[in-house]
RNA sequence: GGGCCAUUAGCUCAAUCGGCAGAGCAACGGACUCUUAAUCCGCAGGUUGAAGGUUCGAUUCCUUCAUGGCCCA
């Protein structure tokens, strides 16, 4: 029983102060990572380490316990790895020796000793001390399955850390991600910025948002949506690149591809249009592929993505026709969509504007065969409140989404800089929302205000560091790449 | 929001048709000077997610609820 558990190293931890100890001592004095010792010895054969002594002090959680009568093996995890310290009775003082008595899997240990070489070849800790740093009270999950029950493993992801190495691994890449990113933006003059979580009026994506209220401005407030519109504001300044990496928030349901506050990467650049964000695109991912695999394949489930250049591309029309059986001379045609939309099982499609309905039968018909990382094109207009026209064809814009593993990765477009044009794409984004779709703009006139004072030509993006984390780390859910995942809270 | 599935010892899982709730690991006691999930002997550990119902008897059947998963919207 847990609690008999603990009560037993609640003991031991008194038994530990009985023997002058502190069972929470600060006072060790680490001079070496397990991780460094196995690289830089991984040659050394036992003859070597034995002619030439290695003396190291470690400090890490103990993993296993593995006792012979006179000689204990006892495997320490610090943050870079593990490595074994062995205890010889003989070797190691009377005093230490007697703390096996309290020692269980789970404490924290400070080893001294030099290094050595097992029968079995593992390099190793010969210990001539040991002290307990820490008591752990609680028992760790099984050696052997580990910890599989997923809301444990969520609710108390401290355990998940500790005993499953593949989750340490995924967060490790995750973060390897995010400073590549970082470093790809900052070559290229971009500057890191921070804009407001916390805003009066919400934009730059449809979606619906977070309440707030503000008590001493007695203000109702919405957690961002998107940094979008505050970057551009940006441009108009005068930082003609710029880029945020930081959590935006949506009011939805969760799933594997949805979690209620995630991450995102957003960059704008003046002067340039979404063709020159594809090939900036390409240059990322695939950079960002090589960085951390080694390679442009990566494995994802049962696929394998490659992200070499260039990526596919495959306008909406063309999706509508390729993959919705749309003829090509009526992907214009309410007629023609609404047929595809009944044959692809659609419903209440019937009163969409021609561009939602376009994009519902795309996206029923097209989406789950994007495996491979493709850029799809030419938006309608409607769906594209804050992009620029298309010269050849006002009714479709110049953006493009990246899809891979038949996910939405990455949107894009040459950004609205016609004030006017801004306006009225706001108005008919209100009328939308009066129209009952509560994922529409709200007007928002101190970006149009700043769109009158000019902003250049831009191009902008953003993309979703969760989703492309879970590609680069092979993870089914977005809650793998989260450290804390919305949850229920616990009963 | 709807459908399906799951919830049993600290962890991972069994339990036949409704008939005494079990195993492995961890713990606890012991043996063992080279293990890598060490091995061996012994011992202990349970409000079977919660509440209610059917029944002589419920882990098992029914209802409601909680939490989680998968699929759908």
């Amino acid at each position: 029983m847990e609690d008999t558990i603990i009560a037993q190293r609640r003991a031991k931890a008194a038994r530990l102060r009985e023997l002058g100890q502190h069972p929470y001592a600060n006072d060790f004095a680490v001079t070496h990572l397990a991780a460094d010792v196995h690289a830089a010895h991984a040659e050394s054969d036992a003859e070597a380490l034995e002619a030439n002594p290695v003396e190291v002090a470690y400090a890490g959680r103990v993993m296993a316990v593995r006792t012979f009568g006179k000689v204990v093996f006892v495997v320490v995890a610090d943050t870079s790895g593990r490595l074994q310290a062995n205890l010889f009775k003989k070797q190691l003082p009377d005093a230490d020796w007697a703390l096996l008595d309290v020692l269980d899997v789970g404490d924290f240990v400070g080893v001294v000793g030099t290094l050595m070489r097992t029968r079995k070849g593992e390099l190793s800790v010969q210990a001539s001390r040991l002290r307990i740093l820490t008591k752990s009270l609680r028992p760790l999950p099984e050696k052997w399955h580990g910890l599989t029950d997923v809301a444990t493993r969520y609710r108390q992801r401290y355990v998940d850390l500790i005993v499953n190495d593949r989750v340490r691994e995924t967060f490790r890449i995750r973060s390897e991600a995010v400073r590549y990113i970082r470093r790809f933006f900052d070559d290229r003059r971009y500057l890191e910025v921070e804009t407001p979580m916390l805003q009066a009026i919400y934009g730059g994506a449809a979606a619906k948002p977070f309440n707030t209220h503000h008590n001493a401005l007695d203000l109702p407030l919405f957690l961002r949506i998107a940094p979008e519109l505050n970057l551009k504001r940006l441009v108009v300044g005068g930082f003609h690149r710029v880029y945020e990496i930081n959590r935006c928030f949506r009011n939805e349901g969760i799933s594997t591809q949805h979690n209620p506050e995630f991450t995102t990467l957003e960059f704008y650049q003046a002067f340039a249009t979404y063709e020159d964000l594809m090939a900036l695109t390409e240059e990322l991912l695939s950079g960002l592929a090589q960085a951390i695999h080694g390679t442009t394949d990566v494995t994802y489930g049962e696929h394998t993505l490659s992200f070499a250049r260039p990526f596919r591309r495959l306008s909406v029309y063309d999706g509508l026709v390729e993959h919705a059986g749309v003829p090509a001379d009526r992907v214009t045609d309410r007629a023609a969509l609404l047929e595809a939309a009944g044959r692809l099982g659609l419903t209440q499609v019937d009163d969409l504007p021609l561009g939602y309905l376009q994009m519902e039968v795309f996206e029923a018909a097209a989406e789950h065969l994007l495996v491979q990382p493709t850029f799809v094109t030419d938006f309608p207009l409607d769906v594209s409140p804050l992009s620029r026209k298309k010269d050849a064809d006002p009714a479709l814009v110049d953006r493009f989404e990246l899809y891979a593993a038949g996910r939405e990765i990455a949107n894009a477009f040459s950004e609205l800089n016609d004030p006017d044009d801004q306006r009225s794409r706001f108005e008919a984004q209100v009328a939308q929302r009066a129209a009952g779709d509560d994922e529409a703009h709200p007007m928002d006139e101190d970006f149009v205000r700043a769109l009158e004072y000019g902003m250049p030509p831009t191009a902008g993006e953003g993309i979703g560091i969760d989703r492309l984390v879970m590609l680069l780390t092979d993870s089914p859910s977005i809650r793998d790449v989260l450290f804390f995942p919305l949850l229920r809270p616990e009963g």
